[in-house]
DNA sequence: GCATGATATAGATTTAATCTATATCAATGC
DNA sequence: GCATTGATATAGATTAAATCTATATCATGC
């Protein structure tokens, strides 16, 4: 029975390309058998049966010939080294994921309004996971989260009341607002002062955006007082220098002072403690293993 | 509403990654927006979209955010690259099938029994397709249809009667057995001979295995007379040149015998025309494009 | 020739990839 | 400030891929 070769069409039924089969291809290869490649890959060996035909029918023609034992054809040799070079890509891809999960590597970019309750917080995520790196600007709790929700930055650590939908945050420490007065000011000798003891005096003020002057105006409002501002100044270490030099009182955070002999620190008394420090950032972010290390580190603080 | 950190684990539910996945990925870091990637390639929004966030779900963490407007994380930066190169190779792999396929690239090993109506074929393969490298061997038509079932060979080239199931083939020529005889023997002026010229002759045979001998035995015992061999030779080459020295008379198919001035070819009458001269493979070796290739010229002939 | 080990096929099930239709979200103009 | 628009995400359905178990076929060695 003489069988002439058909002339028409063969392996034309394409099938895209897949690294399951590309896997099962070279695992055969190396094996040197269907059974001992399902084996090694973890995988029946119908599968591998299955997966090697379904790239020989991508591909549109036999890349493996079983006569003696299996063994590549002429193109099969050629594509089982493309097919390699594809896969050792893949793991590497996976290896960088790998990495970047478990902060092997990873860089996180941090906003502070209040250096003073930050830094110890960064300073141990920095320890934790010495691959981490970390880059660190400055600015108020509103410039804060406006670049938070651009993504300009990954977490902001600021003074903060509530936090709007978009965010999430943890606590990290809840300072009581302070007045700031030289140290040889009147008041200075007090233990705390409270809202009618500064109505007369003259204030050096944060800038709009600063959550320092929002609660401090609150609480001048609450005893039916205005806020008096001499001036406004946009850094805290710039009003430490006002005070010091006579320029007025200011106001700040518990513990932001520092260690200034020429200053002192009193508490401001009848104001609710409903500000705190939080590290804040958006929901979806905590999916970035070096945000979730840093929220979780302050947690367990 | 202050939402604090959830520290449970998250963007742990595991998908493998796909080529689905990095090409949706690729694309839209590319092309700066999920519609615009959807168009590249050809698929709609939802897909891609999709696939983005099957990417990100394998990965365990955002690749992209969105706010501004989409742009990678920075692990997004460095898996965007590694999934580059895992696409660039693909490419590759891809290009290679095609070259495979459409010939540019490509070999054959061929076996032959009959170099004289072998070669015409194979040099309009050559010249068709100048990519495809080919080897070629020798044998008798025996031991090259056990060198194709193993597949040590690709194709085989050989005088043969009937096509035994696991193979295909393609008729190329169908040539007579004829006698060869010295210049001076008494037959040589003869235009054809018949067996019962031939009883007390002594023949110089091929080996067993070939056609040649296979038919030549037949023809005999069609007439009831038994082969008389003198020896046995496992060469064409080697049987002219036996013959020429007087040592007996052989047999080959006509054509076979070239240009050689010291001996004579004789049609041998009464032999049924069941040889002939054809192409066999393995009916899947009909999928290995020069193979296929070789098959379609043999029937254009 | 029969037993055995290996490969392929069948049928069923789960998961992935893709679509259309629709909802949500963000930016922009009136 | 609200409505329109352009872009992205979600839902539900469908098709195709990947995988399994069970079984058939095939080749090999004794």
């Amino acid at each position: 029975m003489t069988t002439t070769a058909k002339t028409g069409e063969a392996g034309r039924r394409e099938g895209a390309i897949t690294l399951p089969t590309l896997r099962a291809f070279v695992a055969v290869s190396e094996a040197g058998s269907v059974s001992a490649a399902a084996e090694r890959l973890g995988l029946s060996q119908p599968t591998i049966s299955v997966q090697l035909a379904a790239l020989e029918q991508a591909c549109g023609m036999p890349l493996m010939h079983r006569k003696p034992r299996i063994a590549l054809t002429p193109a099969g040799e050629e594509l089982f080294v493309r097919a390699r070079l594809i896969l050792s890509r893949v793991s590497e891809f996976e290896g960088s994921v790998r990495d970047l999960r478990d902060l092997q590597r990873g860089r996180i970019s941090i906003g502070l309004s209040t250096p003073h309750f930050a830094l110890p917080l960064i300073a141990r995520l920095c320890a934790a996971y010495p691959a981490i790196e970390s880059s660190v600007a400055l600015g108020n709790t509103a410039t804060l989260l406006d670049e938070i929700q651009r993504c300009r930055i990954d977490v902001g650590i600021m003074t903060l009341e509530e936090t709007p939908p978009p965010f999430v945050s943890a606590l990290i420490a809840a300072p009581r607002l302070a007045i700031c007065v030289r140290r040889d000011d009147p008041l200075a000798s007090r233990p705390s002062v409270s809202v009618s003891d500064l109505v007369d005096r003259s204030f050096i003020l944060r800038e709009k955006g600063s959550m320092t002057l929002k609660v401090l105006r609150r609480a001048f409002a609450a005893e039916g007082q205005v806020l008096q501002g001499r001036f406004e100044l946009g850094a805290r270490e710039a009003i430490k220098e006002a005070v010091a030099a006579g320029l007025g009182i200011g106001a700040m955070f518990e513990a932001e002072l520092g260690d200034d002999p020429r200053l002192r620190l009193l508490p401001l008394d009848g104001v609710p403690a409903t500000t705190g420090v939080y590290a804040v950032a958006l929901r979806e972010s905590l999916d970035i293993p070096a945000v979730r290390a840093l929220f979780e580190l302050a947690a367990s603080a």
